[in-house]
Order: structure tokens, then sequence, then C-alpha cells
DNA sequence: TTCGTTACTGGAAACGTTTCTAATTCAAGC
DNA sequence: GCTTGAATTAGAAACGTTTCCAGTAACGAA
């Protein structure tokens, strides 16, 4: 009796805990490596150490900790996404089918904003490393910042850039044709008469803008015509910069007659300036949207577009990363981009 | 020389791989656990020690890993959002001001589309539970099925849902108050003569939906007037949905006069339908609808709608999931709706 | 029989932290 | 001088895996 009662209880059988890999061994009968074995598919295993090692896992429920096989094998199985912002529906799209291909493939997302601040953008990088992810997929605020770069050189992990260059990264990128689409838009603008032709877009510190801008600046050269630099505004993308500079353009002494507006933001301040100064788009002047919104071919069917699609562009991100995650090289994808005349480019023009 | 040659080099003095926190205890002369003291703020540091660690781990550029932090603490700061779809905008501006606070307050978010399918959101229940996350943020597609109330039961970690009740589960919620938007919009529609109202939203299954069709019969039975339940259509929230019903209701021989679409897939849906029949959306039928959309308040002007603030539901969904992780009790936030008549409610009634 | 090889398995050492416990120092009180 | 307690620190044991390495068994070949 005293013997019993000196032997500490040693494992209490109610054990709310859930299982582990060292259960699950007790159970089997086997060596705990023997259970790492079995469950993370390794070929030096028997049939029959299998069989009881996936009835034992079964019987205690077990599932392995992710933090503890992350710490050992030093793979998270977890991609970062970096964007300016995730409320910019374009993005949405592109995030949505970025998740679901990596999901198909084991993968998990961890998305930050960077909420259009280079510092803050830097801040998530270094945290993502910290958090030792396997692979980045990011659309940067800003492409030379130092803090950025070598916040990039530091993580040792593949990087997808969508639509941005940084040189000396090694990094593979995807790339939209912008310069095609805009260069066609603005021919065509120039061909409908227009010559006071406005272009608003976010910084020229990103690929993104100054590939719509080459476009830009070719369509009037080859026409031999002198690009309107007065009317070239390159800022951010967000809405208020679209809209204040809009309403300036505007309110020139020699206003444009037509405006191309690079990218959702940008469209939306052009759209809330025009409100404002009673300028009906399409008609008073005329327009071309860089990027469709959702609902646009219900509410957009008057606007000439440049037009890319941003599911391709996110399932591209995805397959693009898992492919270095196996070990390949960096790529480059081009994303084609699209011109679709439609009344907007008219406007103006009376 | 013989000697020198036995002795193996240690530890080599260039050495590529990052430091960590046996490197700064080494050169700091000191514990390990005191470097884990310093660092973690813990209070039983002298000055001195403090001064000693804080040197070395700046000299080494020591940044600490947090795969070992969470296996070792049980905390991972991460959080999991589970979302039918994030590229609806709806959900693009709360998944934004949720990241926004998490990340302020030292959290990163985990983002997981379900696909509108319900096990695919279980299972990815399962996959953040195993990858111990801190808590849970959801918009779920189903409130009972089975395996989904497990899925949730199991998590051992606070949980926010968003527009949805779960019987059952200890978990906080966000509720809007659609009932409110959608009595006042259907009152207004009958005041102005409509009778064959038609409603199109997302699955009876979810609380959202209950609560807006409770406001849209409460506003037929407050008039004493028989609510046309063959006008009733609950499916999805997406516009395959929305646009098959639109199509089939306005093709009844006794059509609808006026619709109220739930949501942004439905109200996309509607117009698509529309568009496909010759009607104009709020002049050949009323039209109220529930959510905005981007760049609504330049395209959508003329119609009515009932309108609630996806940043709101961000911040709150973010603090009230804090707040349980410093072990608050689990509470519910009400999120106001507004009903706004414009134009389109007169569609319809020539 | 012995040996080598193949096919598997067990044991233990990592991975890089946090946290528990015990030890040390130091000053003050008697 | 001894004790006590507070303040601080060192040491070691976790956390739950993966992976290296050594060992065993079976089996055919020499």
């Amino acid at each position: 009796m005293i013997l019993t009662m000196t032997r500490e209880n040693p494992k209490p059988k109610k054990r709310q805990e859930p299982a582990n890999i060292h259960d699950v061994a007790a159970r089997a009968g086997v060596a705990i490596s023997s259970i790492s074995r079995v469950l993370t598919g390794h070929p030096d295993v028997s049939d029959q150490m299998r069989a009881k090692v996936e009835k034992a896992a079964a019987e205690l429920g077990y599932e392995p900790d992710f933090t503890a096989q992350s710490l050992r094998s030093g793979a998270t199985k977890t991609i970062g996404f970096i964007v300016r912002d995730i409320s910019n529906p374009f993005f949405g799209v592109v995030v949505q089918r970025c998740e679901q291909e990596l999901r198909k493939a084991g993968y998990s997302m961890l998305l930050m904003n960077s909420d259009g601040d280079t510092h803050t953008e830097s801040a998530n990088i270094k945290l993502l490393r910290r958090r030792k992810i396997d692979g980045l997929i990011a659309s940067l605020v800003t492409e030379d910042a130092p803090e950025l770069k070598s916040a990039l050189m530091d993580l040792k992990a593949p990087v997808v850039l969508i639509d941005r260059e940084v040189s000396g990264l090694n990094a593979s990128a995807i790339f939209g044709n912008h310069h095609q689409g805009v260069q066609d838009a603005t021919a065509h603008l120039l061909k409908l008469g227009h010559r006071r032709i406005a272009f608003i877009s976010g910084s020229a510190q990103v690929f993104i803008t100054r590939d719509r801008l080459r476009g830009f600046k070719d369509a009037f050269t080859a026409e031999g015509i002198k690009v309107p630099l007065d009317l070239i505004s390159l800022g951010t993308f967000d809405a208020e910069f679209g809209e204040s500079e809009t309403l300036r353009l505007f309110n020139l002494k020699n206003p444009p007659t037509a405006l191309l507006a690079g990218g959702i933001g940008s469209t939306a301040g052009a759209m809330h300036a025009w409100k404002a100064l009673g300028i009906k788009a399409g008609i008073d002047v005329g327009f071309v949207a860089i990027d469709e919104w959702p609902l646009f071919d219900v509410f957009g069917q008057q606007f000439s577009s440049v037009h890319r699609d941003p599911s391709v562009i996110g399932r591209a991100s995805a397959r693009i990363l898992l492919q270095s995650l196996k070990g390949g090289e960096p790529q480059d994808f081009l994303v084609e981009t699209q011109y679709i005349p439609r009344e907007s480019s008219n406007g103006g023009l009376a």
C-alpha cells in the first residue's frame, strides 16, 4: 500500500492537453522518430509500422504542432504578402487568387498593408524575416529606399515583386505591359484630336508608373507632337492625390481636354474633383481609366479603359513563388494590358 | 604545434548565420536567461545588466527567432482572418482596417478565403488551430454545419464573428443592425406605393440574412400588408446567384416593381440580369442596394442604399479580439446601418 | 558459418527560445 | 559575526518536433 502511495501518479489518464508525438509513440509502442517518419512521408518505413502509427495517431486525434515543426525544420509554410492597401479592389482580387493557389500548395498567407508608407513597409519586411517566412510577394511603395533595399536583401527567402523593379535584388517579378496599353490609349486620344492630355498616376519611383509614362510619351513622339509636360502629375496612388491634382489641372488657364487616370485611386480622385467642378467625365472631358473597378462592366460602360486582369497576377505570383520554393531560378512574367476604347475618349472635343 | 592541430576550430569567427541568444550571452558574458529577461522586459534586471545585454545584442544585430519564441511561450502573435472572399470590396476595407489595428498591437494576420465552401472553411479553421493562432476573426459561410462547430469548439482561442451567431460557442460578435436599415428601406418603398417588392440575399443560415429578412417582413406587417413570399430569394452571396434569381423573378407573370439586393454580390448579379433584360435600375424598377461599393458616391448617386461602414467593423473586430487576448470576456458590438433614400426608390412606379 | 548489404528502427541531439528553480550577492539588523 | 531577506543572476529543464547516427534483423552470397 505504502509502495503505491510513494509512487507518484506519473501521467493522469484524463488529459485535456492535445496529444503530442510522445503520446503517439507510447501508444503505438515505437520511437518518436518513427512517428515523424511515417507522418512526414519518409520512405524508410515498413507497411506494418505505418499501419501501427496511423492507427495510434488516429485514436489520439494527433496533429503535429506547426510551431515545433517550423522551428526544427526551418520551414514555416508561410508566405508574406505586402500590399499598399488591401482595400484597393484591384488587389482584393490579386490576393484572393494568390491565397487560393498558395493554400492548394499547403502554404498560408500572412497579409500586411504598408499604408503607403515606406518605413512601415520596411518594418513589415523585417518582421516577416523574424517570422521566418518561406517567401514574399509584394507590391512596394518605393523601389529604392536604402532601408527597404537592405530589408529585402537580408530576407533570405525568394521574393516576387508585382510591377516593381529593385536593382541588385535577385527576385522574380510580375510585369504588366503597361506602356503598350497606355500608348494605345494615348495614341487614340491624339488621333481623335486631343492635344492637352493629362496623366495622373502614382510615384515615378516605381516601375508601373515609369512604364505607363513611357507609353504616354511614346505616343506623342510617334506623332511628332510635343509632350504636355505640365499636364503630367505623378505623386501617390491614393484618391486624395488624384483629387487635388485634378482640381489643379482643370483650373489651369489652358486646361486639359482629356485625362488618363493611373489606377483606381487616381480615377476615384478625378471623379470627385470633377463632381466638385461640375465636369462630366467622358462628356465635358475625354477620359481613359487605367484599371477597372467592381461593377465597371455595369456602371463604367461608357468609359474607355486600359484593362489588365488581377486574377492572372494573383495566380502567377503564387505559382512563380512556389517554383522558387522548389529551387527554381527567379523569373519574370509578363501580363498583358489592353486599351479598350469607349465613348469617354471622345469627351471634351466639342 | 601538434597540440593546436588536434584542437579543432570550435567556432569560426566569420559566421554567415544570424546571431542567436547564445552568441549574445557569450558576447555579454552573462547567462542566456539574462538575455531573455532583458529583451522581454522582465522586471528583475539591473540597469547594469540591461546595458551590457543591449550593447551586445546591438553589436551582433541580434533578433529573437519568432518560431522559437512561439514554441516556448505558446503565443504566436498571429490572428487568423477567415472570409468568404477577400475580393469582395466590402471586406477589403474590413481587412485593411483590422490588419492595421492588429499590427499596431504587435499581431500579424493570417488571411484565408473559404471560397464560399463550408468544408474549406472548416479545414481552414483546423489548419489555423494547428498553426497555434492566438485568435480568430471570421465571416463564416454557414453557422451550423457540425464540422464547422466542432472545428470552432476545438480552437482554444478567442473568436470574433462578424454578423454570425453560432449557438453554444462562447465567442464575441460584431452585429450590424441590419433589420433596422432594411425595415426602413422596405417601409419607404411601401409608402411610395410598391407592393411587389423582391428581396435577394445570401443564405438564411447566417444571421445577417435572417436579420435583413426580419426587417423586410416587419415593414410589411407593420402596414398590415401581406409579405410577398414568392419574391424572397435566399441562396448565396455571389453575383451568379443574384443574376439568375433576378432573371427568374423579373420573368414572372407578376414581376416585382422593386428589388432590395442584399450585398454587393447580389447587386452585381441583379445589374447584370437587368442589363440582359433591358431594364434600367431605379427607373424601370425600384431599387435599393444593401451595402455600397467602390466609387458608389460617384456612380451610385441615384441609388438608395442601406449603408454600413466597413472600417468600423474592421476596427471593432480587432479591438474586441485584442481585449479578449488580454483576458477580457467575450462581448457583442453593434454596428449601425442607415437607409439612405435616393431616386432609385421611385423607379417602376409609372 | 560468416560476411556484407539492405531495410528498417531506436535513441539522442539538435532547433532557439522562455521560465522554473536554485544559487549568489549584498546590505541591514541583531 | 551571524542571520535574514531582497535583488539579481546562473543553470537547466522544458516546448514538440526533425534528423542524424548507430544499431538490429533478415537475408542472400561467398
